[in-house]
DNA sequence: ATATTTTTGTACTTATTGGTACAAAAATAA
DNA sequence: TTATTTTTGTACCAATAAGTACAAAAATAT
């Protein structure tokens, strides 16, 4: 991947992909707007000169998180589907962020969402992107329902893109829900909600 | 309301409430950060001196943007509720938000919902106010349900609590899916799942 | 007429933003 | 050794941010 000949010349003291993955949790964690340049920097551990040396603006380099979010979603996902099956990595997801809630007080939710409301009508290239990634998962979540529909983990009068839009919208939604300063029983209920889609 | 006793020197040219209303809608379409001084100071039609000799802040300002946006949303829903009644007020929710993104092409979603999600841990005292705003708009929905399941609207055998959290979850996730880029085959079939949850 | 208060307008401050320029040091291939 | 390239560091730039200061004009109650 980022096997490149060593040409003449100093190297790169940083990898440029692990520069990225800090990114793009600091992204995560702060959103778009609210991530300064400086803030990038000492995210990623280089300095301006090497940062303008290898990427071309801060938009484009989240644009790269994006997509390596997409990737590394998709990756993990998969990973996780062979060992514990497709539905319980489903629940998996709802499990995750109400750990995260109880563990460390709030939530992140997912990087494509909180950047489709962030980009949303204001950087059209960004949204654009974020389109085609969020399908992207979308479809790998689809192919999970159906997998568990084969495998008899989920009833198959159901169409897959629908338990699939179903659960991933309540989740999405339980998250800004929980932002907007939800009371406990209505996580509570929420997190019941899912557990019924995926029945 | 704002009936103060015409004190001695040049009156105040513009409304208060008015100038904050279109703070509010201003607010609503571009967010807190995304909003500047000078944007807000045109969209009220004041200048910066009178802004400063009326209002503290522009983040006390957004603080009253978020007050009336609820009291202006239970007034409306109250007075759209005696009309057509509270199933039907619901469901318009759902109606108005799809409307507008085939009218327009885009959604703004719910002030509270956008707030919340902007301000979450960001600014600690303008998430707990939204949580407070949030809850009470919340609670406005659950005696809508209530109400509907008395009229026979809605079948009396699922908890209230739990039919108004799950409809209002549905709603906002939608927003934020519509957001990320959902095709329209996901959008229908989440309108066709609010319409279920009122069942 | 006068005191009072809000108006508008202009100028300013301090901080931060993303991004550029450039020199000198360091690390490597040839 | 030399050519090449990346490193760090410092100094910039123009734009924008929220907010302040203050003078002069305008509108009103008394």
């Amino acid at each position: 991947m980022t096997n490149k000949i060593q040409t003449r010349g100093r190297p790169k003291a940083f990898d440029e992909t692990e520069a990225l993955t800090a990114a793009m949790h600091y992204f995560w964690e702060h959103g778009y707007d609210n991530t300064s340049l400086d803030n990038l920097l000492v995210a990623m551990g280089i300095k301006k000169s090497s940062f303008y040396a290898t990427f071309k603006s801060k938009a484009e380099v989240f644009s790269r998180c994006l997509a390596l979010y997409r990737d590394e979603t998709y990756r993990q996902l998969k990973a996780l589907k062979e060992q514990i099956g497709p539905k319980a990595t489903m629940m998996q997801l709802t499990e995750m962020t109400i750990k995260e809630l109880e563990e460390s007080g709030n939530v992140k939710g997912c990087l494509l969402i909180n950047s489709g409301k962030e980009c949303y009508n204001r950087y059209s290239d960004l949204s654009h992107q974020i389109k085609i990634e969020f399908n992207f998962v979308q479809d790998l979540f689809v192919s999970f329902i159906k997998e568990a529909q084969e495998l008899g983990e989920i009833i198959s009068t159901k169409d897959a893109h629908v338990i699939s839009g179903r659960y991933m919208n309540t989740l999405n939604g339980l998250v800004v829900t929980i932002q907007a300063g939800a009371s406990q029983e209505l996580i509570d209920d929420l997190v019941e909600s899912l557990k019924e889609i995926l029945e």
